[in-house]
DNA sequence: TTTATTTTTGAACTGCCTGTACAACTTTAT
DNA sequence: ATAAAGTTGTACAGGCAGTTCAAAAATAAA
């Protein structure tokens, strides 16, 4: 994408969310970014495409930075979970993504109506995998419902703490916090009382792709943080830990992980017999075999 | 209103719940309801205005029926709870007035956002007086952040259910009752960490009038139901239940309770000296002594 | 029935919007 | 220097909400 069209891009962003979507209209658009019509629509079929154009970059960023979050960390540390969800929101509040999000939602375009409800259903789905990360797979049959309320009790906690409460504006860390530990005591109540709503399988039919990726991306970062054990013992903790987390960052960021480059990398950490498993290094190794 | 302009609203409700409120234009209200230009601006200042007017009688009408729920019967009866929510919720879904309040949430109009935001306020505070009967004023603390989390958990559990069960579309009744079975766990929840979020007080300061009001309405509604205690003993409980549901009732309902009516219904009670303790009936009618 | 009053009508108008078309102009690569 | 690619701005089509107003129709009063 050229400077000049991201100029634009920035520049609506920045128009749409002081005014709102609908209140800013193309001719708004022209004079804050200094380009003429045809140029507009050289680069934008309508102000529909752009405005999902912009959301699209934003997510992407925010998804970007979220699961950078994780790579190093233990996936069932909830204070990380708490990062994450913290972050999330922030970047959501600073672009108002949000509102832009909800704007959209009763646009009469069928293209924004679809895209803006996949993304609702990406964040649902992403809370669902970190829910087993976090709570463990045995409880997996609740936690699409889960995913739901969290979200429900997330965003009704922060709209009303912004509505009511201007003047002692709770921070987002305490309201992710007070939210997250409600979420907590529901996981207790339905792992007992086994009520069930909605069945993951029916998150899982809409990912399929991304699913697998998961299981196996899953199995990778559990197979890292065994390696990682026994490391606090060396002098040389730094050295493996940046090798390892390496390992971590291309399996979950690279489209296609440079498979070589880890091998080599897996190589070098069988040098070191003492430190690592064999077994554990080796299963590591098959994962990039095929 | 007259006639006509109760048919407009009428044809206008029906375009918007099948288009959208943004994609209907006022040339489709005329030609649905078969008036002119001028008299629809002579009927209404503005479309925001119709629309106003249309959400008004819905919602008045929806109050009404959900508050007659209540007359006659235990306020801590939580099934009573469950009738009431679905019962807003269904006309609500009928109406598809949520969706229109969520569409003019983001309308460039100021007095349309003011009106739907108090709109949502008001749910938030009519839970949580309903908590304040259900769960009893010890933990009143609590209710507010309750009644906020529960409207959440609601609406995204009706969400998504609507959207990713559409084959197996569980009813409303079952979705309110898996959420309030939700919103007992997370009662017992804070009562024992004492978290807190938002200060009910933040509420009161909103409703200062109802309040009272409901204070008042409350200790009648206690009154009744001690009242009827001994009923069942007697032949004549229909008779009775009559008398007192009537009170309860030109309580609830009437914006000015007509009082010689009640007074007089009050000394038909006093008649039977050994049904109604004597006490009880003085404190009923010391009530509108003023 | 006639007269007076109120309501309704519909066309013409303002001013805003999105999106299209396109010939003239400018910048960049070859 | 020439070709290709990108940019410009104006004119235009079609749609929207809302205003104005004189003429027509319906209703009420005499």
């Amino acid at each position: 994408m050229n400077d000049r069209k991201m100029h634009v891009i920035k520049m609506a962003h920045h128009l749409f969310i002081n005014k709102g979507f609908q209140a800013t209209s193309i001719q708004d658009i022209l004079e804050e970014s200094g380009i003429s019509k045809g140029t507009f629509y050289n680069y934008f079929p309508s102000k529909n495409e752009l405005l999902i154009a912009i959301i699209k970059t934003l997510h992407a960023n925010m998804e970007k930075e979220r699961d950078e979050l994780l790579i190093g960390q233990d996936p069932t540390d909830i204070d990380i979970f708490v990062k994450q969800v913290e972050l999330q929101l922030k970047t959501n509040r600073a672009n108002k993504l949000i509102y832009l999000f909800e704007e959209m939602y009763f646009s009469n375009d069928d293209e924004l109506k679809q895209f803006i409800q996949k993304g609702h259903l990406k964040i649902i789905h992403w809370l669902y995998q970190r829910f087993i990360d976090l709570f463990g797979e045995n409880k997996k049959a609740y936690f699409l419902d889960l995913a739901i309320m969290f979200k429900g009790i997330l965003q009704q906690n922060l709209k009303y703490n912004a509505l009511l409460n201007e003047a002692n504006k709770s921070s987002i860390y305490e309201v992710v916090h007070y939210s997250v530990n409600r979420l907590v005591k529901l996981v207790d109540d339905l792992a007992t009382t086994k009520e069930q709503l909605l069945s993951p399988a029916l998150l899982e039919n809409l990912f399929p792709e991304y699913h697998n990726k998961h299981a196996f991306q899953q199995e990778v970062a559990a197979s890292i943080l065994e390696l990682k054990k026994n490391l606090h013992q060396t002098d040389q903790q730094e050295k493996y830990n940046e090798l390892l987390d390496f390992i971590h960052q291309e399996l979950v960021q690279a489209k296609v992980p440079r498979k070589f480059l880890i091998k080599s990398v897996i190589l070098s950490l069988k040098s070191e017999e003492e430190l690592f498993s064999k077994d554990e290094l080796l299963k590591l190794e098959q994962f990039f075999a095929l």
